[in-house]
DNA sequence: AACGGAACCTGAAAGC
DNA sequence: TGCTTTCAGGTTCCGT
């Protein structure tokens, strides 16, 4: 979906400008070109970048390409549509950007005193709260399932009643989470993009839609599926506690 | 202010 | 086989 302008606008806004850069915060991508001038994209939930080397009728639900002067295409295809396209001044995008979302654990620091903090403030169930981009971003569905699962939470325990210990646990299995998806998509050819957009391929998570499997810290539970927020949330209701919060003593941040 | 729920849209998979 | 239902990685808006 384009946003604030029409296609001619987008190509004219574009048009022969050099890429200056590329920068990212959360979810959101910032293509910087020369003369101020930036597209920012957001891939939404089925978005996806495919390089060609020339002819583009190949790549379905194609919605934006960009033709590079050496004759590549980057297209962007988006069955669902969810993702966004917006053209701008480079300073004013990003400029929205960071303040519209919360530290990026990846740009910056965010440890157990950090995530600590930012948890305090909301009394939402912990994992909803790791979703919200204002409070964190980048942090989607698996990487919030994913990070409570290694750091032994519970996903309904509030957000507030995580104690210091609770969160540096959390701070660091969110590193580890998201560190191993990306290894995932450097390494073994796109695992868990070939997991989530074809079909037939092996599930690269340790919880994420493994419901009825063993679990594979305790091996001894199986993992169960519970809608929350209306989005799907797997864990191990063994391995899993509400222990180590505020409410029963623990240290505040 | 903060929260839950619906809406946005299409395709794949499961169910019948 | 083929039609119908369910579900999906994200965000935003609206009502409570």
């Amino acid at each position: 979906v384009l946003r604030g302008a029409s296609p001619e606008k987008v190509a004219q806004w574009i048009k022969g400008r050099r890429i200056d850069h590329v920068e990212r915060r959360g979810k959101h991508l910032l293509v910087a070109l020369e003369g101020d001038r930036a597209i920012h994209i957001h891939l939404g939930m089925t978005g996806r970048f495919v390089l060609r080397r020339a002819a583009v009728d190949d790549v379905s639900h194609a919605r934006l390409t960009l033709e590079l002067d050496d004759g590549r295409m980057i297209v962007l295809s988006d069955p669902r549509m969810f993702g966004v396209v917006e053209i701008g001044r480079t300073t004013q995008l990003r400029a929205k950007l960071a303040d519209s979302l919360g530290p990026d654990p990846l740009l910056e620091r965010v440890g157990g005193t950090e995530l600590c903090a930012i948890l305090a403030k909301t009394r939402r169930p912990v994992k909803v709260a790791l979703m919200d981009q204002r409070s964190l971003a980048g942090i989607g569905n698996i990487q919030a399932t994913e990070a409570l699962w290694r750091a032994r939470i519970h996903p309904d325990v509030p957000a507030r009643n995580l104690d210091r210990v609770a969160a540096s646990r959390l701070a660091r299995g969110m590193m580890r989470s998201i560190e191993a998806e990306i290894t995932a998509l450097q390494g073994s050819g796109d695992a868990d993009l070939e997991y989530l957009q074809d079909a037939g391929s092996a599930n690269p998570f340790l919880v994420y839609g493994r419901e009825g499997e063993l679990c594979p810290r305790c091996k001894s539970a199986r993992i169960v599926r519970k809608e929350q927020a209306g989005r799907s949330t797997f864990f191990c209701p063994t391995c899993q506690v509400r222990t180590g919060t505020k409410a029963r003593g623990g240290r505040p941040c």
